[in-house]
DNA sequence: CTCCGTGCAAATACTTTGCAAAGCG
DNA sequence: CGCTTTGCAAAGTATTTGCACGGAG
C-alpha cells in the first residue's frame, strides 16, 4: 500500500498538508500551497480527496466559513474560533462534550447524539491587536 | 414604524415565519411557505431579509447543512442537533458557555470572544425510530 | 488488461446583485 | 417627491461530476 507512486502521491500530499497547516485551510488554499511542486494538480483532486478524508473520518470539516469550506488535519477534540475580522479559524484548547454527555443529550432528546463541535465567535489576536493600534479605528461610518 | 402597510409586509412575514417555524428553515424552505400568501414573492426578498435580520441580531445563522443556509429566529442561547440522517435541525437544550467562560477564553488565547455556538451531530428522533423499524437496516450496499 | 487516481472542463446549485418599478408618507 | 422595498433575471462563485488518459500490478 505504499508501493505505487502516483497511487497517492497526490493524494499523501493533499492530506499532509492539511496535517502540518495551522490556518485549518479551504481546498483552494490547499491548492495554491501545492501547486508550485505539482504543477499538474487539479481543484477537482483536492476537492475530491477532501471528501474522501471527511468520509473516512482522517479530516474534519469545520464548515463554511466566508464561503469557504474549510477542514482540520487535527481530529482531537478541539474547539475553534472564527474571526469576524479576517475570517481566521483558530483553534481552542477547552474540555469537549464526552461521551457521557453525548449519551445523557441522547436520552433526553430522543436523539442519536455522535458527536459535538463547539465554536467560538469573536476576534483573533491579530485582529485584536490590529484594531487596538487602529486606535478609535477608522470604520466608523 | 408600524404604519407603512406594504414598507414590511413580505419582511414582517417572513421573520414572523422564521420565529414561528421548528425547523431552523433554509431561505428556499422560506419562501416556498410564503409563496401561496405572497404570489409575488421574490427568492431574492428572501435572502436579503435573512440577510438583513442575521446583521440586525434579530436571527441567527446556524451555518450551511447540505449545502443550504439555515437560519434560527429563535436566539436564545441553545445547543442544535444536525441530523445526519436527513439534515434536520433540532434544538438542544443545554448549558451555553456563559459570559464568564467567553471572558475565560479570551484571556487564555488573547482572542476577544464574543459568541459560541454548540452544535451536535448524529440522527434525530425520526430516523433514530425509522432505522429501527428498519431493522437491519437496507442500505447496506 | 484492469483498476485507481487524476486533469480538464462543463455542469450544478446556492446566493448575490443591478436595475427599474411600486408602495408609503 | 423622496426614500425604502421588491421582482426579475443575470451574474457570481464554490463545489461536483463525466469522461478519457496515465500509471501500476
Amino acid at each position: 500500500m505504499e508501493k505505487r507512486e502516483n497511487f497517492s502521491r497526490k493524494r499523501a500530499a493533499i492530506l499532509r498538508a492539511l496535517q502540518e497547516a495551522r490556518n485549518h485551510p479551504s481546498a483552494e488554499w490547499i491548492y495554491r500551497q501545492l501547486k508550485p511542486r505539482y504543477p499538474d494538480l487539479s481543484l477537482g483532486t483536492v476537492y475530491r480527496n477532501l471528501g474522501r478524508f471527511c468520509e473516512s473520518g482522517q479530516v474534519v470539516s469545520l464548515g463554511v466559513v466566508e464561503g469557504h469550506e474549510r477542514f482540520d488535519g487535527d481530529i482531537s477534540p478541539h474547539a475553534h474560533l472564527v474571526c469576524a475580522g479576517c475570517g481566521a479559524v483558530v483553534d481552542i484548547p477547552r474540555e469537549m462534550p464526552g461521551e457521557e454527555e453525548l449519551a445523557a443529550v441522547s436520552n433526553e432528546t430522543g436523539c442519536r447524539v455522535s458527536g459535538a463541535s463547539v465554536t467560538f465567535t469573536g476576534l483573533c489576536p491579530q485582529c485584536v491587536e490590529r484594531e487596538k493600534q487602529d486606535g478609535t479605528k477608522e470604520d466608523h461610518l
